[in-house]
DNA sequence: TAATGTGAAACCGTTCACAGCT
DNA sequence: AGCTGTGAACGGTTTCACATTA
């Protein structure tokens, strides 16, 4: 039975090496962002009080959640941008290409394509698949769709890492087993149903509808 | 200085009523969806073990969440369907009817225009804004796209209850402070950024970049 | 008999507070 | 003087295990 909280799981239990507090990996992206702003304004240093400010989060967090990546800061200064950039990309994976398909390209599949933002961290798109004819072929945000038909044989030469699944519910299932069944490693799905999947890989679920149902529910507990 | 956990914040922190442990309001949600589908199925009832394998959540959590809704399963039998998915409707805040607006229409607005799903739930999207004169006037999903130049006044007139914020990064916090002005009760923000609000406001941050970072950080220690 | 509901223990993650660097 | 790094206290969730009830 499986323990992680609902939207964030990996079908085996980590043997991981990492000493990592989950919800730390979201605050890093977190500060990896505000990082990359900060450098682009010519900043060199910044203390936990300040980017905590960034993100909405307690300087004690920040310090515990760097200072548990190993990275050092100096006392009586802060961090340096430059340096502490490198170390979170490394953790988060940033540094890698990671190759990643897309599987069915409705309205949110196109927009996922045209979506520049990927690239910066080091994400890949090298390819869509869909079933439309009138979508086969062309391309969105320079990536061609392919023939959905074709997918096993397509990911078979481009073995890529990651997929992002948009695809109808009713489809989704069955598109993830062929993934998985093609190697591919971790899964970004956007199907609102819960991936049972047979082995090793990681999923990580977007529910947009849910998304909307806990801001009511916070709404109304207000 | 907020300690929730990053991408879920309210701007105040709650006096609200609810005995609910947080990280229970997402699962409720996904039980929520499965019971919608167990019920198309015609079933009656469900025990917590059948549940949490469908959520991939252990029977011990989902009796406690259950329980601490005050729902009430029966011993040796399990929890009766649709009062369960009233309950937890209830409690999610379905039933009322909310009023959403949208502001951005680029590829990504399009798509979240598009998506059905979103009313099943109670969320009735009833304007969307964006300043480019090709798309206002014309309608995406059955909304229609209004100048997003004319926006506070429309929203005197509509009082919505929730945003949904798709436009781009430079343009988020400006606009956030529109709507939280215009007295919007909670935002879903899509913009990689992080929005610092006066008053009262709550917030639900979906930054697609970061899912999918996340998701290579569990795939690279796995 | 089968499965809920729930004390009590175990387990994280966060917060506090301060010693230790620079 | 200022800010990091971290032991120790704290608080909230999850897990365990079982008494309870239909």
């Amino acid at each position: 039975m499986d323990q992680r909280p609902a939207n964030e799981s990996t079908a085996e239990t980590s043997g991981g090496s990492s000493k990592l507090p989950r919800p730390a990996v979201g605050r890093l992206s977190l500060y990896f962002r505000e990082l990359h702003r900060l450098a682009d304004l010519g900043e060199s240093h910044i203390n936990s009080k300040a980017l905590g400010a960034l993100v909405d989060v307690s300087p004690a967090v920040v310090r515990r959640d760097l200072s548990s990546l190993g990275t050092i800061g100096r006392r009586g200064v802060g961090y340096p941008i430059d340096k502490l950039t490198e170390q979170i990309g490394a953790v988060l994976g940033s540094g890698v290409q990671w190759q990643v398909v897309l599987v069915g390209v409705g309205s949110l599949g196109d927009a996922l394509l045209r979506y520049r933002g990927f690239e910066r961290l080091g994400f890949r798109l090298v390819a869509a698949f869909d079933l439309d004819p009138n979508k086969i072929g062309k391309q969105i945000g320079g990536v061609s769709i392919l023939n959905a038909a074709t997918m096993t044989g397509k990911l078979a030469e481009l073995s890529p890492d990651l997929a992002i699944l948009a695809v109808p519910v009713d489809q989704a299932t069955m598109v993830a087993s062929d993934l998985v069944a093609a190697g591919i490693s971790g899964i970004l799905n956007f199907a609102p149903i819960t991936l049972r999947l047979p082995g090793k890989t990681a999923v990580v679920n977007v529910d947009l509808a849910s998304e909307l149902q806990r801001l009511a529910f916070s709404v109304q507990n207000r």
